[in-house]
DNA sequence: ACAAACCATTGTTGTCGTCAATGATTGTTT
DNA sequence: AAACAATCATTGACGACAACAATGGTTTGT
């Protein structure tokens, strides 16, 4: 714990304070800030919806719900990026408290159409500012052309990458 | 039922291309990207480091150690965000590599100092890279003064949020 | 009719995060 | 000095989560 480190360590452009203690190590990447940023972003989703009893997973299933009127849950296991097998258990929550409901498909009998139901309509409506919050909390100090910046980029990584 | 903060200011959208499917639902959320890439960005460091036997968790305590000269397991806890009970397997495993070694603190013989030995400072010499292949391949999208923006981000987050 | 591919489902495994409990040691109080 | 509380490393247990294999029912292609 004698590391008394004087000297500065030439990071490549001074642009972030290298005096801070996390900062050294592996701290200072950005796949590794990433990774750190998404485990308590999930913790926050996580603690933020605990009140309604759902989770993270939850949550976003019943969003992309809300946009496309029904989907097969091979297209939700696609789209959102969740193994199959997870899909399953989050319908059954949401369905047994009413928020969704599996439909027959009509052309394809082995598919079922997961429709977002009114009181999951209202759910949403009700805890419209969660992500919001969430959102606020962790990009607390950051202003706002900073947060929409952040924004624009993550988006992009997130496209070309797992789009 | 979550009013958890009045919005503060509202934040610019359209900046961002809301036409890409990707993009409904919560998908547009900040917080929900930090999630997803998170992870995403966990897959690809412990793929990276697969062939070597370690994982992620390990990694980040051998480039912590590289930065301090040996540090209380307590330390490590709290300064790379593990549980302590964490610490004790994650030491033990790079202990059985031969890469760190436990030495009993002079001044208080409950602590235990990790040092890093000299095979471990070998390793992190050989795969120096594996941190930023990860980050160039999770942020392939971006260009260089994109990434730099991006990781000037991320490091605010992370420091007032967690240091 | 037959085989291959697809979909939802179940089950298993390994990792991860959190918490409770223990033993040993130190600091503090009386 | 003795009793008490606090700290550190360690172990154990529990639930959450992701990745994968396997199954039954269904459609598609030959």
């Amino acid at each position: 714990m004698t590391s008394r480190k004087t000297t500065a360590e030439p990071v490549e452009e001074g642009s972030v304070d290298e005096g801070a203690p996390w900062m050294r190590g592996l701290h200072a990447d950005a796949g590794y800030l990433l990774y750190r940023l998404g485990l308590r972003s999930g913790q926050l989703f996580n603690a933020a919806l605990q009140r309604s009893g759902l989770r993270l997973r939850h949550y976003a299933l019943l969003r992309y719900l809300a946009t496309v009127e029904g989907a097969a849950q091979r297209e939700l296991s696609q789209e959102l990026g969740y193994d199959p097998s997870a899909i399953v258990g989050l319908v059954d929550d949401l369905e047994r408290l009413g928020f969704v409901e599996r439909r027959p498909a009509p052309d394809d009998r082995r598919r079922r159409i997961v429709a977002l139901a009114p009181a999951g309509h209202d759910f949403l409506r009700d805890s419209d500012e969660v992500a919001r919050g969430v959102t606020d909390e962790l990009l607390a100090p950051l202003g706002p052309q900073e947060r929409e910046m952040l924004h624009v980029l993550l988006s992009r990584v997130a496209h070309t990458d797992g789009g």
